[in-house]
DNA sequence: GCCCCGGCGTATGTAGAGAC
DNA sequence: GTCTCTACATACGCCGGGGC
């Protein structure tokens, strides 16, 4: 809305229609005003505020109070439709998930929407019928995409996620390793040395590293692993070391009941995966977004 | 900090109707 | 015709907010 519309709406002050409205109902400028909490010569200025902005007399005195004008008669009803508008507006947001049409975006890396954001889609689904959920991959711009308002949330775990945004704990769990059945290692924890030795499947999002946490553990004991292989996502591991002579390092909850593998004891010590939610501070008193962050946290304590 | 403007309250004026 | 009551309008001063 541009221009003369613009100029005109200036000219309305929300108190004049409160006013109309109460003489509206009261027919008597007295009454209107003790309604208002306004002395009854305040309303009586209000009112010639009234008839100049209508251009209308609007009311006209009879010995027992006011009577509206055809043109304050043909007011009335639009005028309780705005107000009724107007009171909505400035009422406190609401979300109501059973009607909502919304779009959750969310990103996530291939085992974390496997592991969490698939039951909480489900989740969703039953609460939210008509809402949609659009999952993503990580992007490596997370904290501007999420800026943008292209993402809603993002499920990553503390180490990864932007400084300085806000952010809520969903789960913990921890690593484990992991190798074809049948191997002598899911009878017998591997020493450090045979672990460093083995060929390892290293899971890079991003394609190429050849880093993860548990090259961090082992650098702090000045030791080193030999990475043979690298791949994008998680759920390619098991179906990797299934079928080859190589281990891997993975999410407790990722194993499941894969085919073909079974765990083995690491011999270093691996801290916890913290995953966490993480925003935009403007999303933070969104009614739908903090309703959706709740039921992402239910979800993450019942997997 | 000063000035202007708009809105409010107090005091008062005005108009209409009823009682006598 | 005059007084009284009721209800709205107007004059004036005060105050707060906004612009410079």
């Amino acid at each position: 809305m541009t221009g003369p519309a613009v100029d005109e709406l200036r000219r309305i002050d929300l108190n004049l229609l409160l006013a109309l409205d109460a003489l509206l109902d009261e027919r008597n400028v007295t009454r209107a005003a003790r309604r208002l909490g306004v002395t009854q010569p305040a309303l009586s200025g209000a009112l010639g505020r009234l008839r100049a902005l209508f251009d209308d007399p609007l009311f006209v005195r009879t010995r027992h109070g006011v009577v509206p004008t055809p043109r304050a008669e043909a007011l009335a009803e639009p005028l309780a439709r705005w107000l009724a508008d107007a009171r909505e507006l400035v009422a406190p947001a609401r979300f109501e998930p059973a009607a909502s049409e919304r779009t959750f975006s969310i990103s996530a890396n291939d085992y974390m929407q496997h592991a969490l954001l698939v039951p909480f889609a489900r989740a969703l689904e039953r609460r939210a019928p008509r809402a949609a959920l659009a999952l993503w991959p990580q992007p490596e711009d997370l904290a501007a995409q999420l800026a943008r308002g292209a993402l809603d949330l993002a499920v990553t775990i503390a180490e990864w996620a932007p400084p300085d945004l806000p952010s809520r704990a969903l789960y913990e769990e921890r690593y484990v390793g992991i190798v074809r059945r049948g191997h002598a290692w899911t009878r017998r924890r591997p020493s450090l040395d045979a672990f460093c030795a083995a060929k390892h499947v290293l899971v890079s999002p991003a394609g190429g590293g050849l880093r993860g946490p548990t090259d961090d553990a082992l650098a702090l004991l000045g030791r080193q692993r030999r990475v043979a292989l690298t791949v994008s996502s998680f759920l390619l591991v098991p179906g990797v070391v299934a079928s080859r002579e190589l281990v891997a390092v993975v999410p407790e909850r990722l194993l499941g009941r894969q085919p073909g593998v079974a765990r083995f004891a690491l011999p270093v010590d691996l801290p916890p995966i913290r995953a966490i939610a993480v925003w935009h501070p403007r999303w933070h008193r969104d009614p739908a977004h903090a309703w959706a962050r709740a039921l992402l946290a239910e979800v993450a304590a019942s997997i």
